[in-house]
DNA sequence: TGGTATGTTCCAAA
DNA sequence: TTTTGGAACATACC
């Protein structure tokens, strides 16, 4: 569910919670979900205080102390939550932490594919992860040599975190609505007033989500408003809010893509190489 | 029943 | 070498 508005909320939320507590307890049922290892991890945390919660990307960081690093993502239905038992499922409960005045941080994943990793050294456990796109190391320059040095089409390049970090399907898809930018147009072939559009674009569409605590779909993530203000992801079919031209839908990069054709450009057909006769 | 899902990774093919 | 496509992970929902 969570993309970096989503992910950012829940370390607001969390943070006063899990700040300055001790680690006295960790249980885990699905250890396939561990990395390195259910030892690493129990080792890792237990006994240690949280000096501080943050994000990367989409990584919840939970800084330690004595210093060591426990990196949690949520992928598609992990979610957090305080207290002695779950409002979801009991059966869906797949780590527990418990703190030295037995409060309790749970951490609920229906389809296992959340990761809870312990790292000894942040900068190596993230050394995949690419530019902060809310960061002031995000400049337009930095994002024109990164669409420069990759050439790929627009929308599996922004989902990559190793280029950017914290973009996921729904704000990648905003994010190029915005800029007027169709998803399949060649990064290595934007105008810089087009580089410059889908930086704003970018920034902007995450901010606001941020404003709006995310966007919420179901019970896997609760407590959001910026589904009402989505311009194309999930609007298959309906007019375009700029045009009213009808929404498109198309698999890209394996994942379902919305964008307007008549609003956003650089998709093909406008990229016929021109020919010139003599 | 089959298709889809807000994410990532691995492998094979182009 | 780089980019792209498919499958896998595991479960819920329509």
């Amino acid at each position: 569910v969570p993309e970096l508005p989503e992910v950012e909320t829940i370390v607001r939320r969390f943070r006063p919670l899990v700040e300055g507590r001790r680690i006295a307890g960790f249980r885990a049922r699905w250890k396939k979900q561990l990395s390195p290892g259910a030892a690493a991890v129990w080792r890792g945390c237990v006994g240690r205080r949280i000096a501080r919660l943050g994000r990367r990307g989409k990584f919840i960081v939970f800084e330690l102390d004595p210093p060591g690093w426990l990196l949690v993502h949520l992928r598609m239905s992990g979610r957090f939550e305080w207290g002695a038992n779950c409002e979801c499922e009991p059966g869906h409960l797949r780590a527990t932490w418990i703190f030295d005045d037995s409060e309790r941080l749970l951490f609920c994943d229906p389809r296992k594919f959340g990761r809870i990793i312990y790292a000894a050294d942040l900068a190596a456990a993230t050394a995949d992860l690419g530019v902060e796109p809310l960061s002031r190391a995000f400049t337009v320059r930095k994002l024109a040599e990164l669409l420069r040095q990759h050439h790929r089409r627009l929308k599996p390049l922004l989902l990559d975190q190793r280029v950017i970090a914290g973009l996921g399907n729904i704000y990648t898809d905003e994010a190029l609505f915005r800029a007027g930018l169709h998803p399949l147009a060649r990064s290595d072939r934007l105008t810089p007033p087009q580089v410059a559009a889908l930086h704003a674009a970018i920034r902007s569409v995450l901010r606001q989500a941020i404003i709006y605590q995310g966007t919420t779909f179901d019970h896997a993530y609760a407590g959001g408003g910026m589904q009402q203000r989505l311009a194309v992801y999930g609007r298959r079919g309906q007019p375009c809010l700029r045009c009213g031209t009808a929404i498109q839908y198309a698999r890209i990069g394996q994942r379902g893509t919305h964008f307007c054709p008549r609003c956003q450009r650089g998709g093909g057909s406008q990229h016929r190489p021109v020919r010139r006769s003599r």
